[in-house]
DNA sequence: GCCAATCCCCGCCGTAGAACCGGGATATAC
DNA sequence: GTATATCCCGGTTCTACGGCGGGGATTGGC
């Protein structure tokens, strides 16, 4: 229910890499963590899941790094926290609702999720740069 | 994102409590936990806290027991999980976006909040326990 | 008044995950 | 071959979950 640290460090690091997209060259995991102030070792362990879900990949090596394999405006923020959150493929076949109570709870629990899957599924990386592009020049405009 | 024991529990148990709301006499917590397969000792913890937030009235000494303060209709699940998971005072004023990203990240992971959130306030314990009834019955049909 | 039933409160334990940090192995550009 | 990166494995601290047990307080019934 609550946005975790994991995730949004994921979520930060691959709006970094979706600002650098068109260039060819990789981003280091250093220079990640400090355009977005995250603890690198602990970024390390996080771009690693996403490389093992083929969000990202990586080039080992001096002037290595990661880069996204995708487009940004092909990768929802649903694809993303399922990913790094881990429930894609558990948790789905460990439900065993069985009294008749359980199964009403379950199903509305559901709907609940749902709900808020299809908000994230609505959002692609590429949305999250707009708004944040948009919301700087907002920012400076304040400024002035 | 994931329907907690605890809150799952909580649930059943209060369910349970708006089958007997009619009825004058309280249930205790081993009748509680026996209809619903909940260990009694956690139970207890449960109730504790939704007696403390309001919920549930106790009654000490022998005949003692709990029972529902308001009518199962006037309870929403956004009431019963939001007492229970413990995000009604905390968690609120931690919010401290600094950079223009974790605010844009923020504002969507808040959206998708709001959006179970909405669903969890548009059903009522009765709602469940209606449900629970329907699907009853509904089990009853396809037995004969 | 006493006893049994029942809730109340406190602390304990095992497990799991979050959020990190280190160290060494491995691959690559120069 | 050396500097620069990622890769991998492990350890640490902290918190919460799920659950158990003991002892105390309160109440109804005898």
């Amino acid at each position: 229910m609550e946005l975790s640290c994991k995730s949004e460090y994921a979520l930060l690091a691959l709006i970094e890499l979706s600002l650098h997209y068109s260039r060819g060259n990789p981003l280091r995991i250093c220079q990640i963590a400090a355009a977005q102030k995250i603890p690198d070792r602990y970024l390390e362990q996080l771009l690693a899941t996403l490389r093992r879900n083929g969000f990202v990949k990586s080039q080992r090596g001096a002037k290595g790094g990661y880069f996204l394999t995708r487009e940004p405006w092909k990768i929802t923020l649903l694809d993303i926290i399922s990913c790094i959150e881990g429930f894609d493929a558990k948790a789905k076949e460990v439900k065993s609702p069985e009294t008749a109570d359980e199964t009403v709870v379950e199903e509305v629990w559901w709907q609940a999720r749902l709900a808020s899957e299809q908000v994230l599924e609505s959002y692609t990386l590429q949305d999250l740069v707009d708004k944040r592009n948009a919301r700087q020049q907002m920012d400076l405009m304040y400024y002035i």
